[in-house]
DNA sequence: ATAACATTGTTAATGAAATAACATTATCTT
DNA sequence: AAGATAATGTTATTTCATTAACAATGTTAT
């Protein structure tokens, strides 16, 4: 099942279904039908039971999938052995809300390093990670192995960040300048942009 | 042209076309080829074109699209004409951040009210924007003529906040928080989680 | 004037994602 | 033991989005 590269919209979900079932289990619950879960996340069993069709689990007939193995599953297809290192580039509102957000969830991933220019926030500590300053990115990043940045810098810097993490060997990039970024095709690139996605919600309330 | 509804994600990049286009305006320039404008934007001529075509508006050969004239296209297709009413709903780190961020944009929306149930929090202003109590809510949204809100409370209250926002008469919701919502047909749902997304580039990650 | 060119606008083809259809099977009921 | 039931797993179809192909056209060069 594994090498073959899952649909990008099969892997958000999976991120979700493990969320939805680790709050299943914590409840004290095993097992769960495909149509079950839909019904946390609001969409159709169908679908919930083609996406564990493509990672290759298997659930049983009269009691569905076990949750507790399905998040295992989950685990071994999105995280690594370590957790991968994450980094936050701009720690103005939003880099310090992203932080204060990922620190305390129960994901295998981690926030290790935080980068800004501006001296007074350099070498200080945000949600407990350490801040240093944007010049020692390139170093920072290779001596602790960081393999995902997240860009929240005002858009004028945001393609200077890019270009030094990805001279520094940064796998991924989660950017949320409204900058338009341009990556070479080995770093997953992934944009997001509050604006753009607010006025799309203005465009279908007029059309509702 | 206007009757049709637009696919999802040409709107998504009529934003974008129309927030490249202000730079792009504001730095002296009137034409632009599809060309140009896919540049700047990282994508294919193509795709510009078409999405071009899609609402109707044609350039000349020589000259490609008259830059205003696209500016003010779009805006009548994403704007109403006194900009729809925003509310936020959760004051903490990420609500404040986007309070701040939306606020300083040239966009028809406008954030108006903002409402949490922390009574610190109540009857300040943050960027600008009065916070009410929740309370306060269906009352304020209704007065105001609000259409669009933005949740950022924790998973636990969004379902309730929800609720109480499709009975104030909401059209769109933008939920960031990790609890997948259920709304009627008639209110437009937008979701958005920072850890699902992290966690898929670092799917991505792992097989580049 | 005509050919070459660069660009738009549109239709056609391909690719990705969601949904529907359906075959299979373990369990329960009678 | 046979049939009904309620699930899963898989293939087929449909829908949505992107990309490719190409015809149309105004401009420039010869
Ligand atoms: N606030 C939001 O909700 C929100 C939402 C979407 C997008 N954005 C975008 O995200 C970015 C950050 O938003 P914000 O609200 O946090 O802004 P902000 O101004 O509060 O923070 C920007 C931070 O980046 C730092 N910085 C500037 N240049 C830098 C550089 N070259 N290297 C390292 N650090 C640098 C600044 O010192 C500051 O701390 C902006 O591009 C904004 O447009 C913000
Ligand atoms: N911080 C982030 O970057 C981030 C990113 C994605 C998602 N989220 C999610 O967004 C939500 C908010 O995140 P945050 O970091 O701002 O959290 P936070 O705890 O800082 O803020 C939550 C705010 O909501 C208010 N609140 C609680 N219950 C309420 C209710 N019933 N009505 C009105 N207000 C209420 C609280 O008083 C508080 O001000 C959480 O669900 C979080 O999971 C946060």
């Amino acid at each position: 099942m594994i090498n073959k590269k899952l649909p990008d919209k099969t892997v958000e979900r999976l991120s979700m279904y493990r969320r939805a079932l680790l709050n299943y289990v914590a409840a004290g619950n095993h097992h769960i039908f495909s149509h079950e879960l839909a019904s946390l996340l609001h969409i159709t069993p169908v679908q919930v039971r083609r996406d564990i069709m493509l990672i290759g689990y298997t659930g049983t007939l009269r009691q569905g999938y076990d949750a507790k193995e399905l998040i295992d599953i989950i685990g071994k297809i999105i995280d690594t052995r370590e957790g991968q290192k994450v980094a936050v580039v701009g720690i103005g509102n939003l880099g310090r809300s992203i932080m204060g957000y990922i620190s305390g969830k129960r994901t295998k991933m981690s926030i290790v390093a935080a980068f800004d220019n501006n001296s007074d926030k350099v070498d200080r500590v945000y949600a407990g990670i350490p801040c240093y300053h944007v010049d020692r990115m390139v170093e920072i990043i290779k001596q602790e192995g960081i393999s995902i940045a997240v860009i929240s810098v005002p858009g004028e810097e945001a393609v200077k960040v890019a270009e030094t993490l990805v001279m520094a060997g940064i796998k991924g990039i989660f950017n949320f300048s409204p900058r338009p970024l341009n990556v070479p095709s080995h770093v997953y690139l992934q944009e997001y942009d509050i604006i753009t996605m607010l006025e799309k919600i203005a465009y279908f309330v007029k059309k509702i």
